[in-house]
DNA sequence: CAACTAGGTAGTGATTCGCAACTTAAAAGC
DNA sequence: GCTTTTAAGTTGCGAATCACTACCTAGTTG
């Protein structure tokens, strides 16, 4: 008796993965250093001169990414000063949204163009603006959608 | 003579458009906001109850989406105590960021499957995946990305 | 073995958060 | 028309977080 569909009103709040995801990567700091490691940026040194944040707050942020397992700690076995933090399957699984807040900074900033654009390297021309999708591959606004519940869905699946 | 491409190292931090997007959205209670709102709550007694938030915090939050353009404030006509906020077109095209959050939180949390799911209304079914997709619809990760210099893009394009 | 480097930690002041109480203006009840 | 209730804030204050600087420690270089 699980009722059918919801008119997106209120939704169970626990049942909602934005909190969970807000837990990891909510705070100031987590989503540049997330960008710092999509760039390739591997080391303390190198994410503190680059980002310009401070050091206990970088300490801080790296060790509850490495805690949420979205970044990887390991030391280097060639200079054991130095760490090697990598992005693990969790964390890449991030760019999409990373993506896609970026592509909405710069679509709705000052209207500069923003220069180097990210591309398909096997074509070198640039990524698709990031939208939702039907499952047929239709592009869907916020009105076309709907909450289902869970059963109802296999259901229909099963046509 | 723009350099052709970067390997995903250092790209100038001011071309990118997420720290633009983090100065409104990177705050505490921001998403979670902006979630109601797309649930269609759009009173202040309304968020404040559902998402447990204080009522100062609300109200700077409020105010600075506002300010942001990404909430639209109006007095109601029909009770001139009561305030609507509403998604303007900037605050609906954050919509695939936030689905894209919420996926990452469903997929990576605990094991729960997350009941209501998002679906479209044409046809009920789950909607995909947020994925990143190049220019001809291929999904793309993380390895097949590259910065391109806008100019050498364009170049390419016209061919 | 002296100097330097990588990756932190510790101390301190400035911000921000979160809770509760208060305010103001507009409805509703009677 | 007078009291009560409701909506949307604002204010004060203690607790937590942020950011800046200095310091520390293990490992590496000259």
């Amino acid at each position: 008796m699980g009722k059918l569909t919801e008119p997106l009103g209120d939704i169970g709040d626990d049942e909602c993965g934005l909190p969970r995801a807000l837990e990891a990567m909510g705070e100031r700091w987590s989503f540049m250093i997330l960008r710092a490691a999509f760039n390739g940026l591997k080391h303390f040194e190198e994410m503190q001169s680059n980002l310009g944040i401070a050091r206990n707050i970088l300490a801080n942020r790296l060790g509850r990414l490495v805690e949420s397992e979205i970044l990887e700690r390991q030391p280097c076995p060639d200079d054991r000063r130095k760490i090697e933090y990598k992005l693990t399957e969790k964390g890449e699984s991030l760019l999409p949204t990373m993506i896609a807040l970026r592509q909405w900074g710069e679509k709705w900033g000052t209207g500069v163009p923003s220069n180097p654009v990210l591309c398909d390297e096997r074509d070198r021309q640039p990524v698709q603006t990031i939208r939702v999708h039907a499952h047929d591959g239709r592009p869907l606004d916020w009105h076309d959608l709907l909450w289902v519940d869970q059963s109802d869905v296999v259901a229909e699946a099963a046509e």
